[in-house]
Formats: structure tokens, C-alpha cells, sequence
DNA sequence: CAAGACATGTAAGGGGTTACATGATTTC
DNA sequence: GAAATCATGTAACCCCTTACATGTCTTG
């Protein structure tokens, strides 16, 4: 029983009616440390729930705007919201094609590593960089108070975690490269204890 | 193109022949901080890759244990890990029930997120512990030469970050837990702004 | 004596990603 | 004039997870 966008979109609600977009835009700052999900996830979700009673919906005709449909989460979405949470194990699970490559960089050409690194630390720094900002926008709806412990806990885990992750990039990266660069001029050679026994 | 369980394996057989169980423990070890997969995945994708020609298959009987496949990487197949990997953009994606968890503690029993948290502390523990061992068993087939700069990035990046990880969740699992209680004991009324106000 | 390590596989099902389809308005 | 924002959806596909099926030997 792993959780799934419908689980993660109740949750949402709790903040208030929304529509499936505005869900998306969540989901993309409060939790993107964590989480993600796209609208041909998203959509569906919000149509099983509506379908299952979890949730209403409005629709609501804007002009100079595309219309919208506006879903707000009923009492017994309130109850699945916490028997789904409380079904949930504590998981948590990390899928890096960027420290694969890492890993074998020995097998790619230097400047492939090069970008990847440099692509890794220009978007956790622009991250970071927008997490201040995200932060206030994305708690309540209530304009003064920000954040329950919850979510100050998460998002300050995320600002954690990713630090440490930049820091240690940032860091290894001319060294890391050096060393690359100095086991490709060995010819590789290098690899093997019968080669470095004979330097 | 994202990266499957073909290209891991086929990568894994880098350093040597190896059975589907073997890939597995290797993944768990050297690979566990950024990738996983079952044998559900593995066995079907060596398969694919012996039928492509980019692996060979040798069986071989063994007294006092199962019979076991050994796989081995083609020149074929050495080539295709690299169009592979080159292939591959690098993507960093965290998906964590935990902090879901966390995020909505405010709506889920004090215990049931004290249970999570202490869950994830000592698993994180455990891991840091194996962490030292496992280094010096999964690098290179060879004795003396332990790991590539590559290896010894992606490792190092793991035990950074879980280290950054355990001491943000341990040193904020006290105060998280006691503003949590706090919280619960104004009756949720403090959650709004006229009530806060009043005070 | 039970649990875990060793060892390989199949099948169903579920869930998410990606691509497609559409279209007005605003900003650079 | 191009690109981004707002806005909703469908459908195919892919890959992984989970459960099942089987059996011996070693370790606690």
C-alpha cells in the first residue's frame, strides 16, 4: 500500500479548494523535495476521488482565463486522508541516474562529467536559491500563520539535506575530476595491481 | 530514456561475471543510496540482454548450493552501456513517504510520527554502520585497487548526505515532537489567527 | 527447529511518465 | 512574435513491485 497521488492530493485539500493545477503547483514547492507527480497523474487522481465521494467539485467560468474546476475534500475524504497516512510506511528512497553516471564516469568521456556535475549544482542552487521565497508562499491559506511543526520539519529537512548535497558536490568536484583525468593519461593501465607494482 | 535495470546490469558486469542474485547484493551494497531494484526486474532484464547478444550466459552446477547463471559483458555490450549512459540524463529524484508523513503529522496521532521518526533513525543508524564495511568488499574484483574516482564519489555523496540527514532528524525530532504536542493541546484552535490574537 | 542465505524464475497488476490535443492571455 | 502562464484532460506504454513457486544447506 504505497502512497499515491490521490492520497497526496486529499492532503493538499486540507489547505483549502483547489483545482488539479494549482495541486501541480504544490506539489512543485512545498514538496518537491520529496515528491512529484504530473498531470497525467494528477487528473485522473482527482476524478477517482471526486467518483468515490472524497471530494467535490465546482466548476467555476473565469474570463481571460481558461475555466477551472475547483475541488474541495468532504469529511469522509478527511477520514481516508488519515487511515491512507496511517496504512503508509515511513519509506523513503532516492533514484539518481546523475550518481550512476558518477559511478561509472571511468567509462565516459571527462567532459560529460564535467556537464552533469556543473547541471547538478546549477539546479540545486537555483533550488535553493527559491526555497526561501517558497517557503512563505506555500504554507496555509490563512495570510499570518506559516507553518504546523510538520511542515516546517519537511521543508527544513529538505534545505538540510540539499546543502550537505551541494556542499559535497561543489567540493569534490575539482578533485573528483583531477583524479579522473589522471587515471585516462595511465591509459587505464593504472587499474590493475601487476602495473602498479612495476611503476 | 531514463535509466533501467538493463543498463545497471550491464554496468554491474563491468566487473565481472556475476549472477542475477549476485547484481542484486551488489546493488544493495555499493549502489543502495541511489538505486534499487528486485529480482522481478533483474532476472527479466538479463535475460534481454542475453537475448541482444550483449551478455553471454554460462550455467554452472554447484554441489551444496542451487545451480547459478553466470552472466558476462560482450563487446557488444560494452559499447551499449556507454551509448547508454551518455544517453542518460542526470536526474537526482527523492520519493519520500516519510516526510509525507511528517508534512501532515499535525493531522495523525503523536505516536504514530514518533514511531516514524525513530524508524527512520534507526534504519539511517544501521546504514551508517554498514556504510564502512561495505565500501571495502564492493569495489573492483581486484584486491589492491579499491575503487575508481567515480566509486569513490557516488559513496562518499551517500554517506555525506544520509549523515546530514540523521543529524537534522535526530536533533529535530525532540523539538518537532514537543511543538507538535503543544499544538495538539490548544485544540487546533491556535491554528487560526483571530484565535492567536486573543491570546 | 526456525530463520536466513543461496538461487532462479513467472505473472499479474498497478502506477507513473510521456506525448498528444487545444486555446486564450500576458509578458519579454 | 515567441515563450510562458493558465487550464484540463486522454491514452499508450513502460517499468517496477509484489506475490507466487521451489528446494537445499547453514547458522543461530
Amino acid at each position: 500500500m504505497m502512497m499515491d497521488v490521490r492520497t497526496l492530493s486529499l492532503g493538499l485539500l486540507m489547505h483549502g479548494p483547489m483545482s488539479g493545477y494549482e495541486i501541480k503547483k504544490r506539489l512543485e514547492t512545498s514538496f518537491r523535495h520529496f515528491v512529484s507527480a504530473g498531470y497525467g497523474s494528477i487528473y485522473p487522481a482527482l476524478a477517482d476521488l471526486a467518483a468515490a465521494g472524497l471530494v467535490t467539485v465546482r466548476a467555476i467560468e473565469q474570463d481571460k482565463r481558461p475555466h477551472k474546476k475547483l475541488y474541495a475534500i468532504t469529511p469522509a475524504g478527511r477520514e481516508r486522508l488519515v487511515a491512507d497516512l496511517m496504512a503508509t510506511p515511513p519509506r523513503h528512497r532516492v533514484r539518481s541516474e546523475f550518481l550512476v553516471l558518477m559511478y561509472f564516469a571511468h567509462l565516459l568521456p571527462p567532459e560529460k562529467v564535467e556537464q552533469a556535475l556543473d547541471a547538478m549544482i546549477d539546479s540545486w542552487e537555483r533550488w535553493l536559491g527559491e526555497d526561501i521565497q517558497s517557503c512563505e508562499e506555500s504554507g496555509e491559506a490563512a495570510p499570518g500563520v506559516p507553518l504546523t511543526p510538520g511542515m516546517e520539519f519537511a521543508v527544513g529537512y529538505g534545505r538540510a539535506v540539499l546543502t550537505a548535497a551541494l556542499a559535497y558536490v561543489k567540493q569534490g568536484r575539482g578533485p573528483f575530476l583531477a583524479a579522473l583525468a589522471a587515471e585516462g593519461r595511465d591509459g587505464r593501465a593504472a587499474a590493475s595491481p601487476a602495473a602498479r607494482a612495476a611503476e
